[in-house]
DNA sequence: TGATAATATGCGCATTTCCGCATATATTAT
DNA sequence: ATAATATATGCGGAAATGCGCATATTATCA
């Protein structure tokens, strides 16, 4: 056991990491299953740069971790994390849905993406680009 | 009736207006009871149009109501929010207190506080009207 | 070893946010 | 009416944010 101080300013990171449509619509991705940066740029159909930016501000927020798997780096949502508020407002999100066309839309896009390459993901079509 | 389409929006916007400390702390305040602006300045020591402005953004967020009376106008919670995020968070702030000495201080200011303008009593500076 | 692929990051610029100043508006009192 | 009081707001500058480009880092494979 420890002694958790809590800072007002952990609350605004989490704040601030969740009020931009780009990290609001990565989240989202997060809640259906774990995924690459490179999944993430295909289902949201975004540059490399902006995913793994706002990637890296929703784990500093406490939202995700991250896993590597060879060139890959997964990130999922972090259900242990240290940020009191971040779970809370995760299962709220997941509780009252925000049903729209861009989501929808991501998350068939994510149906369609594939991380290329040999070694990744439990199921994987061991090929490579030529 | 609610309109989903506009629910990413109304999250964000509610994300935004508590991604900010002065915001946080005026939360806070009205999270123990409603207040009129000047007690708002008063508690948390700042500025008026820093008080408005940020009562303001709350406010457009769904998270505050105002009445008025006379010369003051009375901000609280608005627990009939039509943003359907308002209150869970609301409830999250309050289940879950982020006490800090901040805070804490700001409750004791609002109890000495009293219901009149910073351009009150003695101290006054600047401009009157002819 | 070098080549290649996935991801991260320094820099610069455009946009947004925060807030002070001054002023405007709303209400009450005289 | 005028004055006084409480609050709101247009404007401008400083700071923070978002993101593209180019490059760096990390890991795998030949």
């Amino acid at each position: 056991m420890y002694i958790e101080v809590f800072l007002m300013r952990d609350f605004i990171q989490l704040m601030k990491a969740l009020s931009d449509e780009t990290r609001l619509r990565i989240f989202h991705l997060l809640l259906e299953r774990e995924c690459c940066v490179c999944e993430v740029i295909q289902a949201l159909d975004i540059s490399q740069t902006r995913a793994s930016r706002n990637l890296g501000i929703l784990q500093n927020a406490g939202l995700l971790k991250t896993k590597r798997n060879g060139l890959w780096v997964l990130y999922s949502i972090d259900r242990q994390t240290a940020n009191r508020y971040a779970m809370p407002l995760a299962r709220l999100l997941q509780d009252r849905p925000m049903e729209n066309e861009t989501l929808a839309e991501d998350r068939r896009r994510l149906k369609l993406a594939r991380r290329i390459g040999p070694g990744c993901g439990p199921e994987r079509k061991g090929k490579r680009h030529a």
